[in-house]
RNA sequence: GCCCGUGUAGCUCAGUUGGCCAGAGCAGCCGCCUUGUAAGCGGCAGGUCGUGGGUUCGAUUCCCACCGCGGGCUCCA
């Protein structure tokens, strides 16, 4: 047989026989890499291992290590757990069950149970549909791949509605490719034939699906665990059934199983939720009410240094400082478009004499007051007001969660009011603001996403105007050198937003500033300045929250120092332990020492063991723990413990003073 | 809002297959100990077992509803 030339990724080319496959070309550079290979790339398009190769193509072998081959043994672990829940729950039938980040999901919708309702898995399911799926394994079934006209397949899915609407065109599944009146599957041929049929002509299991996948159940799989059962919307839409989901995570070996695993721990131990409540920073009393916090004098401190920062770093940077109340009238939300827009996001309205008052939502519509209340010149231009402006949201109960998602936050919020000239350079500026003053806190790793222009904002601005506020965001994100992503449609109603992520301590990414463009609501409202010209023009304006929800905010910095915050932020900084009760008085006088250089220091007096007194303070994450005896009376100094670092003996009291004093000016960020 | 799970002392958790005064550790308070770098000892106090109904001679335990919390979906700072 002829041989036919191949291009390997590095540009050198290969000979092999005609009829050659992906893995038999793998085979041919190395046993190893055959061994690896999951999948190859083929001209650019993923392809099974036994796709036969053509002269001329381009192919990458692709092993497990790398992220598309984990891709492909998450997507054929979920085909391998769709048919181990067919085969259990005899009636169930599938909807869609793409990979996602660390795994894979398939969402299922079970025979009616005795109320006549789908019935749903219990938590002991998981551990049946495991135990299959190591049995589907261990029969190294193949992955068949295969295309079939329209018609046939909606014989063979027939009793699988969800399926037949993919057929149909109707529903999206991000893994099935259907094209030209054909669909493409893969099927699993059993060891067994099924002793209940779920597709027609077929004695097992079948999917849509355009994979590729592993060759069979056998190779690659085996590193997986069902993680947990949730409800998901069938196409995502809330008037559409529940379908039941379950999760699962995938790896190409125990090792990265256990390590995810582990991860997973590690992340649970910063839950600020925990923390909070294990450092006495904060709690949600049911009393309140759901989504409301109320913050302890821990808590209130770490929050107050935050804003004190924020206000020192708004006032060198131009911006005005005002208030609003928390209450407005709806005419104004009217006039602002919120109450056409954003109603459901509202608490209702409060009854009053002369009208319905609504807890604001957003401060944009009293600031927007402020810039009305006199007539303004463009001289007056970038215009910066600032509020720390707590805002009232009615999110539904099943979204809140912790202080990440509350119904009563206090946004660092600012409007920008500038001429349509002004725009760039002001946002430009305003992200570099943004990036400092969160970089101040710890945060060294960004990305950004530009969102633009909604469907529920179609009748508002014109296109023209989208896309030049469009074209200024991305502008500004490339000139800061910025990493973002698009998100289509993910705007605000009044205009097209830039959002800041940040990435923690962990590797997790955290949206938080918010830039956003807003070419509608200061026309809705009448805004006007007067121009070089002398006459009456509409200001730019610009939302932007930095923090984006002070109680957010902290709630991320909880997590990525794992409650221990940096000096200048701790609660207590230092706490003074004398040795014996003889030395209280010395430890006494040393706290307020400290206390007289603003240094926030504590003292507990020797009532118990030295031993379980540091234990206490290290379990309260205090950057220094001092201890005073003897020696340390007589020659004014202390035992210096500090949080994650050596004991060090005979230290002068003044000297620690200066480090402490330093480490707080400097803002030393150090996740000890 | 919807699906699943869950709710015992301030915290972490036992326990009751329906039945005497519901338990432990930590935290708190009181005493003893007088202590040099991550748990010294003893005692006291603390819970209408999330709330409200129902079944029962009897419910914290079984059933129902509601509320909170957790994990998802939708939505979002």
């Amino acid at each position: 047989m002829a041989d036919i030339d191949i291009t390997l990724p590095d540009g050198s080319e290969r000979s092999v026989p005609a009829g050659t496959t992906v893995v038999g070309l793998a085979a041919s550079i190395g046993s190893r890499l055959a061994k690896d290979a999951v999948i190859g790339v083929v001209n650019g398009t993923e392809r099974d291992l036994n796709w036969v190769l053509e002269a001329g193509d381009k192919v990458e072998i692709v092993t497990a290590s790398s992220e598309r081959g984990l891709y492909t043994i998450r997507h054929s672990t979920t085909h391998v757990m769709a048919q181990a829940v067919l085969e259990l729950f005899p009636g169930a039938t599938f909807a869609i069950g793409p990979p996602v980040e660390d795994g894979f999901y398939y969402d299922f919708e079970l025979a009616p149970g005795p109320d006549g309702k789908p019935a749903t898995f219990v938590p002991e399911d998981l551990e049946r549909i495991e135990a299959r799926m190591r049995e589907i394994l261990a029969e190294s079934q193949p992955f068949v791949r295969d295309e079939i006209p329209d018609d046939e397949a909606r014989r063979v899915f027939a009793g699988h509605r969800f399926k037949l609407e993919i057929i149909d065109g109707e529903a999206d599944d991000p893994t099935s490719a259907t094209a030209s009146g054909l669909v493409r599957t893969y099927e699993n041929p059993p060891s067994q034939p099924w002793a209940e049929p779920a597709f027609a002509g077929y004695p097992g299991f079948i999917d849509l699906c355009r994979g590729p996948h592993v060759p069979d159940t056998g190779r690659f799989l085996g590193h997986f665990k069902l993680m947990r059962i949730a409800g998901a919307y069938w196409r995502g839409d809330e008037h559409k059934p529940m379908l039941q989901r379950i999760y699962g995570t995938a790896w190409a070996s125990k090792k990265d199983l256990e390590a995810h695993l582990h991860r997973l721990e590690e992340a649970a131990k910063r839950d600020h939720r925990k923390l909070a409540n294990e450092l006495d920073l904060l709690s949600f009393p049911e009393e309140l009410g759901g989504g409301l916090a109320v913050w302890h004098p821990k808590g209130g401190i770490v929050r107050k240094l935050m804003e004190d920062y924020s206000r020192e770093r708004h006032a060198s940077g131009g911006y005005e400082f005002v208030y609003t109340p928390n209450i407005a009238n709806g005419k104004l939300f009217e006039a602002s478009g919120h109450l056409g827009f954003y109603k459901d996001g509202m608490y209702p309205p409060m009854e009053m004499d002369n009208g319905e008052y609504y807890p604001k939502p957003m401060n944009c519509p009293g600031h927007n007051l402020i810039f009305d209340a006199r007539q303004r010149s463009y001289r007056e231009l970038p215009l910066r007001l600032f509020e720390l402006g707590t805002v009232y949201r009615y999110e539904k109960s099943g979204t809140l969660h912790g202080l990440m998602r509350i119904r009563g936050f206090t946004q660092d919020d600012s409007h920008i009011y500038c001429t349509p000239e002004q725009a760039h350079d002001e946002i430009r500026s305003l992200l570099g603001f943004v990036l400092s003053v969160l970089r101040a806190f710890g945060f060294e790793d960004f990305d950004a996403s530009l969102s633009t222009r909604p469907a529920k904002a179609e009748t508002v601005g014109t296109d023209e105007g989208w896309a030049e506020a469009t074209a200024n965001l991305r502008s500004a994100l490339e000139a800061e050198g910025l990493e973002f992503d698009v998100d289509e449609g993910g705007g605000a109603f009044y205009g097209p937003k830039i959002d800041v992520k940040v990435r923690d301590a962990i590797g997790r990414s955290w949206q938080l500033s918010t830039i956003q463009y807003d070419f509608n609501m200061a026309a809705r409202m009448g805004l006007e300045y007067v121009g070089e010209d002398g006459g009456r023009h509409t200001p730019i304006m610009l939302h932007r929250a930095l923090f984006g929800s002070v109680e957010r905010f902290f709630g991320v910095l909880l997590e990525h120092y794992a409650g221990a915050f940096p000096t200048w932020l701790a609660p207590v900084q230092v706490r003074v332990l004398p040795v014996r009760d003889d030395h209280n008085g010395y430890a006494r006088e040393v706290v307020a020492e400290l206390a007289a250089l603003g240094i926030r220091a504590d003292g507990v007096d020797a009532s118990e063991k030295l031993g379980n007194r540091i234990r206490k303070g290290k379990g309260e994450k205090i950057p220094y723990i001092l201890v005073v005896g003897d020696d340390d009376v007589a020659s004014r100094t202390a035992g210096v413990n500090p949080r994650g670092g050596e004991v060090e003996r005979d230290v002068p009291i003044d000297q620690f003073a200066q480090r402490v004093v330093d480490e707080v000016h400097h803002q030393v960020n150090v996740a000890r």
